[in-house]
DNA sequence: TATCGACGCCAC
DNA sequence: AAACGTGGCGTCGATA
């Protein structure tokens, strides 16, 4: 069997990694000056001792060891507050985040001879039938931030060949509104309108972008079976209006509140739950648990499992033909490199990209068929360049 | 030196 | 009672 395998830019990487050790080395220093004294920033527990001790400010304790919380959500507030250290310490993790996991951890295992790097794929890494990919992850590199960006600009193809990115569009979201059979939302997919507007429309009458923002937050939110208070917390609003929230969109898309309430008398009763292709994810005895807490966890991941599952079979169903697609096409060049859940990465022979582009969005948009007919049509979105960056 | 829990944070 | 699902992996600090 080829082994196949991600190219990746070591230069790049190595450059990328010394432009981050400059900056770090500068907040260092103003971390320290701004903390009175040096300390290990990257321990939770000594950067707690100094905010709240040393610096006298106010905060909460979390955790079983009894340690004051720096995460991010704590320091975002005391920044907020003026706390010039946090917003430092903030600036701090996410630079030296992307140098250890990211520039320096990939440079060390790419493979000397090829120039690529090989990830391994397990198949039974999730409980829902997702795959999971470790040593090193290829499942979880940056893309949200500007700079954590940058390091997707490594992963690039070998001469002659392009990076292919295909991905689902809102697939989980479309399963949903398949699986609890919502009018509103099932139409909106058919009429390729944008989902967050229609449900910020049903939510709060009007669409703006804080309303579509706020709808975009709800909509994923009810896939994990969120509570009031989660969501209020989430969305940064009184408890009551979360709870106002919900029952508006329960109100508007009952479908979803009849889905979870048969998703949970199902797992209750026989332990497990199935995707859409029949595949189950077992729950008990958690879903017994006499812990509230081990419980509720349990009812969460319940009512989620059956969407994402769906979705984990259906890109399992297009990886299973695509070589065979592929190579009946007469594009037996084309390599497909990657899977990151809801998206395929392929490296493509020049000239050869819109061919490869027909062929994998059709394996990946009728991946459903023959077993099932799905109300929703599944959207990909294909695109291609040098890097995986550019294939956006 | 190796391992583990806690904490924190990257992705979908 | 806890409070948003699925993962992998980095550092710190305690322990063997």
């Amino acid at each position: 069997m080829e082994r196949r395998g991600v190219k990746v830019d070591r230069d790049y990487l190595a450059g990328l990694s010394k432009t981050f050790s400059e900056e770090i080395a500068k907040l260092e220093e103003r971390i320290y000056e701004a903390a009175c004294g040096p300390f290990t920033i990257g321990s939770p527990q000594q950067l707690g001792d100094v905010l709240y001790g040393r610096l006298g400010l106010k905060g909460g304790r979390k955790g079983k060891s009894g340690h004051y919380s720096t995460d991010v959500n704590e320091l975002e507030r005391l920044a907020s507050e003026g706390v010039d250290c946090a917003r430092l310490v903030l600036d701090w993790r996410q630079l030296t985040k992307l140098r250890s996991t990211y520039t320096d951890a990939l440079q060390a295992v790419i493979n000397p001879e090829t120039g690529r790097v090989h990830t391994s794929f397990s198949l039974t890494g999730a409980q829902t039938g997702r795959l999971s990919s470790n040593d090193p992850n290829l499942q979880n590199i940056p893309i949200r931030t500007e700079l954590g960006r940058k390091i997707r600009d490594a992963f690039v193809a070998e001469p002659g060949y392009v990076l292919m990115s295909a991905d689902y569009s809102q697939i989980e979201l479309r399963i949903a509104a398949h699986m609890a059979d919502v009018p509103q939302l099932k139409e909106a997919f058919r009429e390729g309108a944008d989902i967050h507007n229609i449900t910020a429309e049903e939510l709060f009458g009007s669409v703006d972008r804080e309303n579509r923002n706020k709808a975009k937050t709800v909509n994923f939110a009810i896939l994990y079976g969120v509570s009031a208070w989660g969501l209020a917390s989430r969305m940064g609003v009184p408890k009551d209006e979360g709870s106002a929230i919900i029952a508006r969109y329960f109100e508007r898309f009952p479908g979803i509140r009849h889905y979870i309430d048969e998703t949970l008398q199902f797992v209750r009763q026989h332990g497990y739950t199935k995707t859409l292709f029949g595949r189950k994810t077992h729950f008990y005895p958690n879903i017994r648990s006499p812990n509230p807490s081990i419980r509720g966890g349990a009812e969460r991941a319940a009512i989620n499992a059956p969407i994402q599952g769906t979705s984990a079979d259906l890109i399992k169903r297009a990886m299973a033909r695509m070589d065979d697609a592929l190579s009946d096409a007469g594009l037996d060049g084309v390599r497909m490199l990657l899977q990151v859940h809801d998206e395929l990465v392929f490296e493509v022979p020049d000239g050869r990209e819109e061919e490869a582009a027909e062929v994998v969005r059709r394996v990946m948009a009728t991946a459903a068929e023959p077993a099932l007919k799905l109300d929703v049509p599944l959207d990909v979105e294909v695109g291609w360049g040098e890097h995986w960056g550019a294939a956006h």
